[in-house]
DNA sequence: GTCCTGTCCA
DNA sequence: TGGACCGGAC
Protein backbone atom coordinates (compact mmCIF):
# COMPACT_ATOMS: atom_id res chain seq x y z
CA UNK A 1 0.00 0.00 0.00
CA UNK A 2 1.36 3.43 -1.31
CA UNK A 3 1.58 5.93 1.74
CA UNK A 4 1.59 3.14 4.74
CA UNK A 5 4.25 3.68 7.27
CA UNK A 6 6.62 1.65 5.92
CA UNK A 7 6.89 2.88 2.57
CA UNK A 8 7.01 6.55 4.51
CA UNK A 9 9.65 4.60 6.34
CA UNK A 10 11.30 3.19 3.26
CA UNK A 11 11.39 6.55 1.38
CA UNK A 12 13.23 8.29 4.28
CA UNK A 13 15.46 5.71 4.63
CA UNK A 14 16.57 6.27 1.13
CA UNK A 15 16.85 9.44 1.10
CA UNK A 16 18.67 10.38 4.56
CA UNK A 17 20.34 7.34 4.78
CA UNK A 18 20.59 5.19 8.28
CA UNK A 19 21.50 7.41 11.10
CA UNK A 20 23.16 5.84 13.66
CA UNK A 21 21.47 7.15 16.82
CA UNK A 22 22.69 6.29 19.94
CA UNK A 23 23.75 2.29 19.92
CA UNK A 24 27.65 3.60 20.97
CA UNK A 25 28.57 5.20 23.76
CA UNK A 26 27.08 3.49 27.13
CA UNK A 27 23.38 3.57 28.09
CA UNK A 28 23.65 5.62 30.46
CA UNK A 29 25.45 8.16 28.53
CA UNK A 30 22.29 7.92 26.50
CA UNK A 31 19.49 8.55 29.07
CA UNK A 32 21.25 11.32 31.25
CA UNK A 33 21.48 12.51 27.35
CA UNK A 34 17.73 12.19 26.41
CA UNK A 35 16.94 14.73 29.54
CA UNK A 36 19.46 16.89 28.25
CA UNK A 37 17.93 17.30 24.70
CA UNK A 38 14.66 18.27 25.92
CA UNK A 39 13.94 20.81 24.05
CA UNK A 40 17.29 21.72 22.72
CA UNK A 41 19.70 21.33 20.05
CA UNK A 42 21.69 18.36 19.91
CA UNK A 43 24.58 19.99 19.87
CA UNK A 44 24.33 21.74 23.33
CA UNK A 45 23.38 18.60 24.92
CA UNK A 46 26.50 17.63 23.49
CA UNK A 47 28.32 20.47 24.99
CA UNK A 48 26.85 19.56 28.54
CA UNK A 49 27.82 16.08 28.19
CA UNK A 50 31.79 16.69 27.21
CA UNK A 51 31.32 18.71 30.79
CA UNK A 52 29.93 15.79 32.62
CA UNK A 53 32.63 13.55 30.54
CA UNK A 54 34.22 12.95 33.85
CA UNK A 55 31.29 11.68 35.93
CA UNK A 56 29.50 9.44 33.27
CA UNK A 57 28.79 6.78 35.83
CA UNK A 58 25.49 6.58 38.17
CA UNK A 59 27.64 6.42 41.35
CA UNK A 60 29.79 9.11 40.00
CA UNK A 61 27.20 11.61 39.11
CA UNK A 62 25.02 11.10 41.79
CA UNK A 63 28.23 12.06 44.23
CA UNK A 64 28.05 15.41 42.74
CA UNK A 65 26.02 18.21 44.29
CA UNK A 66 22.91 19.58 42.51
CA UNK A 67 24.45 22.91 41.65
CA UNK A 68 27.69 21.88 40.35
CA UNK A 69 25.90 19.66 37.98
CA UNK A 70 23.30 22.13 36.82
CA UNK A 71 26.23 24.59 36.91
CA UNK A 72 28.22 21.97 34.29
CA UNK A 73 24.82 21.23 31.82
CA UNK A 74 24.65 25.19 31.55
CA UNK A 75 25.10 24.57 27.79
CA UNK A 76 22.21 22.74 27.67
CA UNK A 77 19.42 25.36 28.96
CA UNK A 78 16.94 24.75 31.70
CA UNK A 79 19.75 23.99 33.92
CA UNK A 80 18.46 23.86 37.06
CA UNK A 81 15.56 22.03 36.03
CA UNK A 82 17.82 20.07 34.11
CA UNK A 83 20.14 19.11 37.40
CA UNK A 84 17.17 18.26 39.37
CA UNK A 85 15.50 16.00 36.65
CA UNK A 86 18.77 13.95 36.75
CA UNK A 87 18.91 13.96 40.32
CA UNK A 88 15.55 12.45 40.31
CA UNK A 89 16.51 9.94 37.78
CA UNK A 90 19.55 8.99 39.80
CA UNK A 91 17.48 8.53 43.20
CA UNK A 92 14.73 6.32 40.93
CA UNK A 93 17.95 3.83 38.77
CA UNK A 94 19.83 3.17 42.45
CA UNK A 95 17.11 1.40 43.47
CA UNK A 96 17.50 -1.21 40.72
CA UNK A 97 21.73 -0.67 41.97
CA UNK A 98 22.59 1.16 39.07
CA UNK A 99 21.85 -1.80 36.50
CA UNK A 100 20.08 -2.10 33.68
CA UNK A 101 20.21 -5.39 33.30
CA UNK A 102 17.88 -5.51 36.43
CA UNK A 103 15.13 -3.17 34.19
CA UNK A 104 15.42 -4.79 30.76
CA UNK A 105 13.81 -7.29 31.07
CA UNK A 106 10.48 -6.26 32.43
CA UNK A 107 7.62 -5.60 30.50
CA UNK A 108 7.85 -2.53 28.07
CA UNK A 109 4.46 -1.41 29.44
CA UNK A 110 5.58 -1.46 32.95
CA UNK A 111 8.63 0.09 32.42
CA UNK A 112 7.00 3.06 30.96
CA UNK A 113 5.02 3.40 33.97
CA UNK A 114 7.55 3.48 36.11
CA UNK A 115 9.41 5.57 34.43
CA UNK A 116 6.91 8.38 33.78
CA UNK A 117 6.41 8.41 37.29
CA UNK A 118 10.11 10.19 37.58
CA UNK A 119 10.70 13.59 37.77
CA UNK A 120 11.43 15.20 34.55
CA UNK A 121 10.39 12.34 32.81
CA UNK A 122 7.52 12.82 30.31
CA UNK A 123 5.80 10.62 27.54
CA UNK A 124 9.12 11.40 25.01
CA UNK A 125 11.93 10.79 27.32
CA UNK A 126 10.45 7.72 28.51
CA UNK A 127 10.21 5.97 25.26
CA UNK A 128 13.14 7.72 23.85
CA UNK A 129 14.71 5.98 26.99
CA UNK A 130 12.59 2.46 26.42
CA UNK A 131 13.83 2.30 22.79
CA UNK A 132 17.53 3.60 22.64
CA UNK A 133 18.50 2.07 26.18
CA UNK A 134 16.31 -0.61 27.08
CA UNK A 135 15.62 -1.58 23.18
CA UNK A 136 11.96 -1.82 23.42
CA UNK A 137 10.01 -1.80 20.36
CA UNK A 138 8.60 1.50 20.46
CA UNK A 139 7.16 4.50 18.45
CA UNK A 140 8.38 7.93 19.48
CA UNK A 141 4.75 9.89 18.35
CA UNK A 142 6.76 13.39 19.27
CA UNK A 143 5.80 16.45 17.49
CA UNK A 144 8.28 15.70 14.63
CA UNK A 145 6.00 12.25 13.73
CA UNK A 146 3.20 14.05 14.88
CA UNK A 147 3.55 17.52 12.17
CA UNK A 148 5.26 15.35 9.57
CA UNK A 149 2.49 12.85 9.30
CA UNK A 150 -0.68 15.24 9.19
CA UNK A 151 1.30 16.97 6.64
CA UNK A 152 1.30 14.09 4.83
CA UNK A 153 -2.17 13.70 5.22
CA UNK A 154 -2.89 11.01 8.02
CA UNK A 155 -5.57 11.21 10.53
CA UNK A 156 -3.50 12.35 13.14
CA UNK A 157 -5.37 11.41 17.06
CA UNK A 158 -4.56 13.86 19.29
CA UNK A 159 -3.10 11.98 22.56
CA UNK A 160 0.34 10.95 22.74
CA UNK A 161 -0.36 7.16 23.28
CA UNK A 162 -2.80 6.85 20.86
CA UNK A 163 -0.84 8.04 17.91
CA UNK A 164 1.85 5.90 19.33
CA UNK A 165 -0.16 2.80 19.49
CA UNK A 166 -1.90 3.59 16.11
CA UNK A 167 2.01 3.61 14.29
CA UNK A 168 3.28 0.67 16.09
CA UNK A 169 -0.34 -1.33 15.32
CA UNK A 170 0.73 -0.88 11.81
CA UNK A 171 4.61 -1.93 11.45
CA UNK A 172 6.49 -4.78 12.94
CA UNK A 173 7.73 -4.74 16.17
CA UNK A 174 11.47 -4.78 15.15
CA UNK A 175 13.66 -2.72 17.87
CA UNK A 176 15.92 -1.61 15.40
CA UNK A 177 13.07 -0.72 13.30
CA UNK A 178 11.69 2.05 15.77
CA UNK A 179 15.18 3.15 16.24
CA UNK A 180 15.79 4.46 12.69
CA UNK A 181 12.63 5.29 12.57
CA UNK A 182 12.30 7.79 14.78
CA UNK A 183 16.13 9.10 13.73
CA UNK A 184 14.68 9.63 10.15
CA UNK A 185 12.00 11.30 11.34
CA UNK A 186 14.06 14.14 12.93
CA UNK A 187 16.18 14.59 10.24
CA UNK A 188 13.27 15.05 7.88
CA UNK A 189 11.77 17.41 10.62
CA UNK A 190 15.11 19.47 10.50
CA UNK A 191 15.70 19.29 7.21
CA UNK A 192 12.35 19.56 5.08
CA UNK A 193 9.30 19.52 7.11
CA UNK A 194 10.79 22.05 9.58
CA UNK A 195 7.86 24.48 11.15
CA UNK A 196 8.17 26.09 8.41
CA UNK A 197 8.56 24.00 5.82
CA UNK A 198 10.81 23.46 2.52
CA UNK A 199 9.28 21.82 0.28
CA UNK A 200 11.59 21.52 -2.47
CA UNK A 201 13.37 18.62 -3.26
CA UNK A 202 11.22 16.78 0.10
CA UNK A 203 11.72 13.36 -0.67
CA UNK A 204 7.61 12.85 0.33
CA UNK A 205 6.59 15.57 -2.04
CA UNK A 206 4.68 13.24 -4.08
CA UNK A 207 2.59 11.55 -1.52
CA UNK A 208 2.22 14.79 0.74
CA UNK A 209 -1.15 16.57 0.63
CA UNK A 210 0.66 19.80 2.22
CA UNK A 211 2.54 21.23 -0.65
CA UNK A 212 3.52 24.79 0.12
C1' DG B 1 14.67 37.54 16.70
C1' DT B 2 13.60 32.38 16.23
C1' DC B 3 14.17 27.66 17.06
C1' DC B 4 15.66 23.60 19.41
C1' DT B 5 14.81 15.38 19.62
C1' DG B 6 9.78 18.65 26.66
C1' DT B 7 8.01 18.69 31.16
C1' DC B 8 5.89 20.46 35.21
C1' DC B 9 2.52 23.06 37.51
C1' DA B 10 -1.42 26.19 38.42
C1' DT C 1 -4.53 25.38 28.45
C1' DG C 2 -0.69 28.84 29.40
C1' DG C 3 3.52 30.15 31.60
C1' DA C 4 8.08 28.97 33.34
C1' DC C 5 12.37 27.02 32.61
C1' DC C 6 17.28 28.72 29.59
C1' DG C 7 21.67 28.76 26.67
C1' DG C 8 23.56 28.63 22.14
C1' DA C 9 23.31 28.30 17.00
C1' DC C 10 21.65 30.45 12.97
Amino acid sequence: MIKSYDFIYRRLLEYYGPQGWWPADSDFKMMIGSILVQNTNWKNAEKALENLKHYLQPEVMHQLAEEKLAHLIRPSGYYNMKAKKIKAFLYWYKKYDYRLSLLKFREKNELRKELLNIYGIGNETADVILLYAMEKPVFIADNYARRIFRRLGYNVPHGYDRFREMVERALPEETSLFNEYHALLVAHGKTHCKAAPICEGCPLLDVCEQRF
